[in-house]
DNA sequence: CTGGATGTAATTTCAACGGTTACATCAGTT
DNA sequence: AACTGATGTAACCGTTGAAATTACATCCAG
């Protein structure tokens, strides 16, 4: 199973207001336009972006500004704000280990710690990467087909 | 989205053979009554563990075996074995960036090696997990509650 | 050869993703 | 005040995949 596409979106959706902000009017419509899909999908992602405090969206006009630095969004921020799995457990564990095993009485004590881990992994390395990153980042490509 | 439990299944497995293998006959019958699940389940990720060359199954008689040592067996082998995605991808990316965008053009090229690092981070953390460090956890519980 | 086990196809249920239409709401502009 | 262009959101659809379940063919030790 993988990781839904929101994510990459989300992203994309960042660099293209900062690479586009003094162009032209980046809306749902535009995004959509550079995403290759609709505009709700976008709508619905600036809204997460939104309770999550990362963004503020103007209604009427239009217009899409990060409520910090770029420096100050991470990829984690991004994660946290468009998954909606509640506890935000990345394994899933099945639901229904007999109690009467010893096995299955403690295989949860046995992973949870385990499986922790390997989360925390993937989040502390989504931590190293800002949307400050994407900035420079696409910055530095567009200079170089200059 | 989560990673399905088919993954936690399958540890619950290599645990009960590793704790149940002189105690009982471990048969797909017996590992679905302490999961919890349909033994068609159990079969299933059984026959996925033979195919990626982690165990044996004996037909007709029944019974499983490691075909390594546990110490080499470790959870991203078993995550391999048990996750079918092609390419191997943890975040998937949406299929239709605009050609005609300078960042629709480019965001792959911008995005692409950060994903692998942050898929990587998780992957590593993964490797350092073995079946041995379930026996030796699983013995130390039982013990415990002894 | 028979009983108990695995292998596997077929089907069902359910949930989530992504897409789409439709419409209410909002805020500048004229 | 009305118009225009934008966001917010509900409702619905199609597709996909997970997990569960039934049914049956196949295998092999005793």
């Amino acid at each position: 199973m993988q990781i839904p596409s929101r994510f990459t979106v989300a992203l994309h959706i960042f660099t293209c207001v900062d690479t586009f902000k003094d162009e032209y009017k980046v809306t749902s419509d535009f995004l959509a336009g550079s995403i290759g899909t609709n505009p709700v999908i976008i709508r619905k992602i600036l809204t997460q972006l939104q309770s999550a405090g990362l963004i503020t969206v103007a209604r009427g006009t239009g217009g899409i500004s990060p409520t910090r630095e770029l420096s100050e969004i991470s990829f984690y921020d991004v994660y946290q704000a468009i998954e909606p799995v509640e506890g935000g457990d990345l394994f899933r564990f099945h639901e229904n280990p007999s109690p009467q095993c010893p096995v299955g009485k403690n295989i949860h004590a046995l992973l949870d710690d385990k499986l922790k881990d390997i989360q925390a992994a993937m989040e502390n390395e989504m931590k190293k990467y800002t949307i400050a990153d994407l900035r420079t980042g696409m910055q530095d490509i567009l200079a170089k087909e200059a």
